[in-house]
DNA sequence: TCAAAAGTGTTATAGGTACACCCATGT
DNA sequence: ACATGGGTGTACCTATAACACTTTTGA
């Protein structure tokens, strides 16, 4: 890619803008930040890197990274993830873009986060290539952090709990057999709020999705309990129905 | 502003993008989209500019503009709103940010998309000083659209959905006082979906922020109705309770 | 037989749905 | 008196919440 044509230059310029030489527009760029959210027996955590570098050397910060020239936004999020966790396919939300002048004390930078949640089991720690450290850290104590990321962390969190109310995330994180005891503590852990179990067990029931399978647990020293699944198909005549259920 | 200094783009460049030339990333440009809702007597419509300039000269599309250097994305899309309509203290919504590489067919821009709902009669038509032609069209017959707008409205429409069902966006629509039938009509138009007129209004008075007060039509030939009004300390209360109402 | 967790049942209350009916005003 | 929209009441049904109780396993 060349610099911006000419052409482009003139005819993307607004009249009212005259003023301002063209050229400012491009001094700008733009990146991805995600939210990892890490789950692991009822334990909700953040993945955070340690940066290396000036500015905020040293504090802990979102992994992220400027968008290429000729890769989707999308894609971008989904790189980052994979270039950290070594996992493909995981779900990629976009949260909300944060665009304050002064937030990157080097220029110009606004940054559009993402969310994600992953089974904390299932990636090697230090898996990045480009991470000088990573860590995960707990929602609920997390260090301060570098640019505007506690608010972007901030509003992650409350976007994740609002999908977790009308979609099935726990099929992102929870085994493929999972018991409803821990369905529920998933539940619990991301809304951070209990539920009776008999009431709970009366809802998930409700939910032709979550399909009760023929086995159960073994070798637990109480009674076993039964394992369920998600069944796919099941959860796509839901979504094309007009009865949602919510928690 | 000048060019990004040396510092910035050195610091700013992640490891893994050294083959590409960090110049490449500041041949793109971010832009704000409004999708401007207006309602008025049952009537849900989007305002639309026509384009003067190609690409796209002649189609419809959504008023927007690049951000300027130093100024805030919000504040970006508060600009926009208020040139088109001269009206200023309108809510924004970000919605969503659009980011495909070939989105614009002359450069890399992503576009940050923002939505806004106002009363279609508090807004002189022609009011703005740059775009060429306005016009409201129906939500449910849109023209064909320039660039990507299309899915820009259509993800606008859904989530002006979403908060039309939490949040008293009607208070920034209606008459500061109004009928419950303008309400209920209000709430049916955003929608697309019928209501029961006595469970309607019974699900109303559970809403303490919605104040009825001591006054009723004057000349109407039919029985005059109650009028009401939106109590904003109410609704700070309800807001901080955890019993949320919703449609 | 005990601890631990799975799993079920009962009751009361709140909220949603459908629908019928009465009321106040101008013409 | 009638057309027009405002406004209320009832009966039914479903969802939710609180809580007590029974069941199955390993040790």
């Amino acid at each position: 890619m060349t610099a911006p044509s000419k052409a482009f230059r003139s005819r993307i310029q607004q009249d009212d803008i005259y003023s301002i030489p063209i050229d400012d527009f491009f001094k700008s760029a733009f990146s991805v930040d995600c939210v990892i959210f890490g789950y692991h027996e009822k334990q909700l955590k953040v993945l955070l890197i340690e940066r290396g570098t000036e500015p905020y050397g040293g504090y802990w910060a979102l992994p992220g990274d400027l968008v290429y020239p000729s890769e989707d936004l999308d894609a971008a999020a989904s790189r980052v993830l994979r270039d950290l966790t070594s996992l493909s396919d995981i779900t990629t939300r976009q949260i909300h873009t944060f665009g304050k002048v002064d937030r990157h004390p080097l220029g110009r930078v606004i940054t559009v986060a993402y969310a994600a949640i992953v089974e904390i089991q299932d990636i090697r720690p230090q898996a990045s290539s480009w991470a000088s450290d990573t860590k995960w850290h707990s929602i609920k104590r997390l260090p301060k952090l570098a640019f505007d990321h506690k608010e972007i962390v901030r509003s992650a969190y409350d976007a994740i709990k609002e999908y977790a109310r009308y979609e099935p995330i726990w099929n992102e994180v929870l085994p493929k057999k999972f018991t409803l005891t821990q369905l529920q503590e998933f539940y619990e852990t991301v809304l951070n709020k209990a539920f009776d179990k008999g009431n709970f067990r009366k809802k998930i029931n409700t939910m032709k999705f979550v399909k009760a399978l023929n086995e159960s647990q073994k070798n637990v020293n109480h009674r076993p309990s039964a394992l369920y699944s998600f069944d796919a198909k099941a959860f796509k005549d839901y979504r094309e129905s007009d009865t949602l259920i919510e928690f």
